[in-house]
Order: structure tokens, then C-alpha cells, then sequence
DNA sequence: AAATAGAAATAAAAGGTTTTCGGAAACGTA
DNA sequence: TACGTTTCCGAAAACCTTTTATTTCTATTT
């Protein structure tokens, strides 16, 4: 047996019990037009005994809305995903905004599949976000609600993309480098094919240009982890002697350097600078010393990708890609390098 | 202006490029009654012609169901929503069911304003996902659809909570340690008033009793970081001389533990073997040497209490707290001590 | 007192689908 | 032919709300 719910109390319950009829009560509970002030007290208090809730999709089939917006993950919901939903979730709850979370992980297919769900459900908007920052094929062709897309850009100019800046995020990282004293940077970051580890390089290639420096080795291109920055750090330490700054593609791969350096007896940030990249909490808050990082403000990306969303679906649209601009959150791993260094931990008290 | 938007094709455009009566439509594309296959086909042919896709809302306002599930997270999405939630999602993804996502942000008022939504859109059922393991109250009580507790559990045992094992988990954990050879093991874990830390310890106590041993040392309460595993790892390395065994009470602290150890000169696992909790990738499959960890399946867990609701939504409820086993993921921190132990690491291969 | 303007309340339509029930056609049997 | 059975299709109701057009009521003015 289909568990049959009890009918639910409706507008012409509230009307019956008030007794007026229901359109009276329509406009008394949405505060329209004209009606006395003790009639529309009889509604509220009728409706109120008999915790009435209007039915959202009766509404909704009316008026055609359907107030709820799709949210699409392709790659799974993870790192990046996260803020990006909150911020969008955080922008729409004050509202009335429903969002839906579809994950499509990954699939081609499975997307298709929900994207369909979405389009039969009359979702009013829809925000598609990326796994990585790399532009994805457009979605938003033949679609008859727009779309932005929020981390990883369409790959359609005309569609309406919000990104973070990793250019300027990697400049704001090594003029900081370059501000506290230090002189040869080298620099490490994820695998070639990630726009976000060419983008990081190129905005590094950058900085140090317009201070008439040469990096320190060439771009150390490997994974997102945290052991290649274990690893890259026993390369730089062998080959480049005078090094006294990393910038990271990574917060990952800055502990794993840091975890090296420290290793190796080298004082940071005394002898290297440090800085990180994502300020994941997780990772920066925890390291010794405590991680500079370049936080690309994911739940702002995500909160205005959102708001964009609601302009568009009044049909004010903004197409192009927008640049989001990254902070730099100074912690003690960029330290200048003061010449009377103190020493950084007791050690020997130990045995 | 508002943006009008043009008028989707409805199953009447369908009927009359077809030659039919609605009803034959609904039939044909339901797969319902007895309609004959030439017209069937004509009907499916029509409505791909015009890429008609039915009205979710008209029919859920009919049926008044609407194939819809709320989930509700007290806290913040966070570490352990998001495996729940994949789970939910996997679990309902077949299907035609939508979850739609609300975060109150660990603020009732807005977990109140949330549930009103959701009921004015009939949603056909509740998860609510706690941000600990830690009961929370109950909102089943006069609401007129079935409600699922996940990760955190309700108060009122007559609701369905699902939630971890940990006091197995840690039984898991330490059994393992004394399969191993180990003797002398401590415990070290997050706050006191976290019952996942009261749990816990609980666990490692049965293990070690039943094997008439003795813990090395009191429990030590403290935080969930990894700044407090580095700190107890200070203490224990101190106050506790013959300890051959530590069992974390989660990664981030047997993180914690593994540095300072390493800093010490300890070879791991040889001298000492640490057991992280809740086998959180990005840690575990980074630390030297990869963590082994007890891992509280959260995926399986949300999977599992999103089936369960869809029994509940059909009359099936199965009332009461539900403990979901963990499972022991091991790795190399816990190889038993080889008496002749190969150095870890070739050190001084570097100046 | 009658006329009228304005306010307040109601009747009815609309929105798109599913489902029930009745009717029609086709076919076989007496 | 008359009748029963099967097969297929269509008319119309139902779901619940908002909005438009219309009616009823109240108060003001002539």
C-alpha cells in the first residue's frame, strides 16, 4: 500500500472556517489589495489554528516559476565545490530560492539525465560548477532559463562565467615575496594541463618581470599533493642554493615543502619564505609556521555567481567571463627576514 | 519587464500534432493502459519532434507527491556532511527524486524558516544531517512527513537515526594494535564533552580490557587539530617511556602525533604504531608513513538513510538509533615492528 | 431620498497533467 | 442479424492557488 497521506488542509479550509471566500483569504494572507482590516485578522487567525501552508506547487503551476534553482557539480561536490554552494545557498536563503544539488560525477550522461530532471521540474535558473578551472563545454544552448557558471568557466564567450583571477592571485603572492626581501623564488605547482597551474605560473612569470628578476629554476610542474611538495623540495634544496622564497601552486605542496625544509634543519621563514595557494584552513592553520596563502574567496565567487543568477532570471544578463579577485592571507611563513633571527623552538630540552 | 518567458510546449501541442486526445498521450509516454503501438509510436514521435517534457509541477500538484527530498544540515555542510549527502544523492540519483539542499548554519531560526519552505513544497521526506555524532532534538514531532536522522541522531528514540559505530570502531582499532604485538598503547583524542571522544575512548577501554591490559596513561582530551596531536605527542613521548602504540582519535591528530615523533628520532611504525580515525584522504594517504585509520563510512551511511526514507515514505519506518559499523583501512603506520627494522629512510644522502 | 464613487468581497478562469469512466469500434459467436 | 467481448480512445474531473472581472456593500454627495 502507497502510504496515503492524510489530504492536507488547503485555502478553502482557512476560507470556510474565516468564512469568506478564498479568494478573500488569497489576498489577505499575501497582503494585496483591499480588504478590512478584522476580515483579514479572521483569515490569519483561521489559518494560523489550522497551520495552513499553502501549496507551493499549486503556485507554482500558476505562476510558471517555480522558485527553485538547479545547482550542477559535475566533478564531484568536493574542495571547491563546497564554498561555491554555500555562498550561492547563503545568496538565495534570505529569498524564498530552493536549490537543488545535482552531482553528476563526472558522467557526461548522468548530467544529461539531470539536467532533464531540472528542465521538467521549471527550475528558474541554473548554476554549474566545475571541478577544476579548466572552461567546460557549454550547456546553455537551447536551454530556455540561463545559466552561470561558477569555478571552471564556460567555454562559450556569450555564456555568463564567474572565475577566480589565479593570475592576479600568483602576482598578489610573489609582489608580497618580493616586498618582504626576498630575491630568488622559485616556484612549484600542479600538473601542466590544470589552467589553474599554468594560470599560477604565468601571473608568478609575471611579478617577477616587472621587478627585473629572473625565477629561481624553472616552474616545478607535478600533482596538487602534498608529497610532491616533499619532493620538490628535496630538488630545489640539491639545485638552487640561494633560494629564499617558494611560492606554491598548493597549500598542499607547501606543507609537504615545509615538512622537507624543515627536515633539512633550514629555519622558516628565516632562511625560505613559504606561500601556499586555496588558504584551506585545514592545511594553512596548521602547518609551522602558520601558512601564507592566496585565498581565492570561493563563497564570494559563489555568492555573486549567484546574484548574477537572479539578475539574469529577471532578464538582465551580463554575458563574459568575470575575473574574481583573490586575497592574500598573511600568516608567519612569509615573515621578513629579520638578521638577529631568534631562535625558532627550544630544541634539546628533550632528550 | 520581467523576462517572459515563452510558453513551453505542453502535452496538448503533443496530442494535436498527433491526432489525439491528451489522454492517449499521458498514456502512451507513461507506458500506462492499453493504446496501440502504431499510436504510441506516432505520440513518442510528436513529442520528440517538439522536445516536450512534461510539467513536473502540474503532475505533483495532482499526485501530491513531489518527488522531492529536503536535506537539512544543522551545521555547516562540512568534512562530514558532504560524504552523507553523495551518499543521499547516489542513493535517490536513479530515480526521479531531487534533493534540495538547506544549510541553517547551526542557527534554529533559520533551520525553522528552512523547514516551513520545505513543507510548503510537500516535500516527500527529511534528512537531517547533524555536524557530530553528538543527539540533537528531534523535528519529527508534528510534521506530517517522514524524517531521517543522519550522522548526528535524534533524541527521541522513536525516530530513525543512523549514525556511526565509533565505540566499535575504536574496538576495531585497538584489536588490531594487540593483533600487531603491541602492548603499551595510548589514547589521545578530541574535546571531552564530543561524545565521538567519549565513544571513542570507550571503545580502546572494552579492547584493552578484554585483552586484561592496562591503557598506557589516561586518556588525553584536547582538541581535533593537528597542533593538539603534536602537543600530546610531546607529553606522552615524555611521560610515557615504553609506549609502542598510539590510537588517535582522529587523522588530524595522529598527524600531529606522527611529526613530533619523527622530529624525535622514533622510527614508525617500528618503535611506535599510530592508528588515525576517520580515514580523511587528504590525510591519510599524505603522512610518512601512510596512515593507517578507521574509516566510519559515511558514504554507506548516507546511502543506507536515504533508502531507509524512501521505506518510510512507503509506510516502512524502522524507529531507533542504527549503528553503522566502520571499517579498518590499514596502512603502513601500523606494520608490525620487524625486529631486524630496515632503516626507514637513507638519511645523509643530503649535506 | 436618490445617485454615485469607492471599497470589499466573491465567482470563475487559468495553469498542465493524470485518471476514471463511458463510448465506440472491431471482432467473434450464436 | 443480434449480442457479448475485447481493445482502444476521448471527455471531463481533480489537484490548489492566484488573478481578473464582477457583484455587493458602505459611505458620501447632491
Amino acid at each position: 500500500m502507497t502510504g496515503r497521506r492524510s489530504r492536507s488542509v488547503t485555502i478553502s479550509d482557512v476560507a470556510s472556517l474565516a468564512g469568506v471566500s478564498i479568494a478573500t483569504v488569497s489576498k489577505a494572507l499575501n497582503g494585496k489589495d483591499n480588504v478590512r482590516p478584522d476580515t483579514r485578522r479572521r483569515v490569519l487567525e483561521a489559518a494560523e489554528q489550522l497551520s495552513f501552508r499553502p501549496n507551493a506547487l499549486a503556485r507554482n503551476l500558476l505562476t510558471g516559476q517555480s522558485r527553485t534553482v538547479g545547482l550542477l557539480t559535475s566533478d564531484s561536490v568536493g574542495r571547491f565545490g563546497i564554498p561555491v554552494l554555500l555562498g550561492a545557498e547563503d545568496a538565495f536563503g534570505a529569498g524564498e530560492m530552493a536549490v537543488v544539488l545535482c552531482d553528476a560525477r563526472g558522467d557526461a550522461i548522468r548530467e544529461q539525465h539531470h539536467l532533464r530532471m531540472l528542465l521538467s521540474r521549471r527550475v528558474d535558473g541554473l548554476i554549474v560548477v566545475g571541478g577544476s578551472t579548466d572552461p567546460r563545454p557549454s550547456i546553455s544552448r537551447e536551454l530556455p532559463i540561463p545559466v552561470v557558471y561558477a569555478y571552471g568557466p564556460s567555454d562559450d564567450p556569450g555564456d555568463v562565467s564567474f572565475t577566480p583571477d589565479d593570475v592576479g592571485g600568483a602576482v598578489l603572492a610573489v609582489r608580497h615575496l618580493l616586498a618582504t626581501g626576498r630575491r630568488r623564488i622559485a616556484h612549484v605547482t600542479g600538473p601542466t594541463h590544470y589552467k589553474a597551474a599554468a594560470d599560477r605560473a604565468e601571473g608568478a612569470r609575471r611579478a617577477l618581470e616587472e621587478a627585473g628578476l629572473e625565477q629561481a629554476g624553472e616552474t616545478l610542474f607535478g600533482a596538487w599533493s602534498q608529497r610532491w611538495g616533499r619532493q620538490a623540495a628535496e630538488m630545489l634544496l640539491l639545485t638552487q642554493p640561494g633560494l629564499d622564497a617558494v611560492f606554491c601552486g598548493s597549500d598542499q605542496i607547501a606543507a609537504g615543502f615545509m615538512e622537507i625544509a624543515r627536515e633539512r634543519g633550514l629555519r622558516l621563514p628565516s632562511d625560505v619564505a613559504v606561500i601556499g595557494y586555496d588558504n584551506w584552513e585545514v592545511l594553512s592553520a596548521e602547518t609551522r609556521p602558520l601558512l601564507t596563502s592566496v585565498d581565492p574567496n570561493l563563497e564570494r565567487l559563489g555568492h555573486t555567481a549567484a546574484q548574477h543568477l537572479f539578475a539574469a532570471i529577471d532578464g538582465q544578463a551580463a554575458p563574459g567571463v568575470h575575473s574574481m579577485p583573490c586575497r592574500l592571507v598573511i600568516r608567519e611563513s612569509t615573515a621578513p627576514p629579520a638578521p638577529p633571527a631568534p631562535p625558532e623552538r627550544q630544541s634539546g630540552t628533550f632528550p
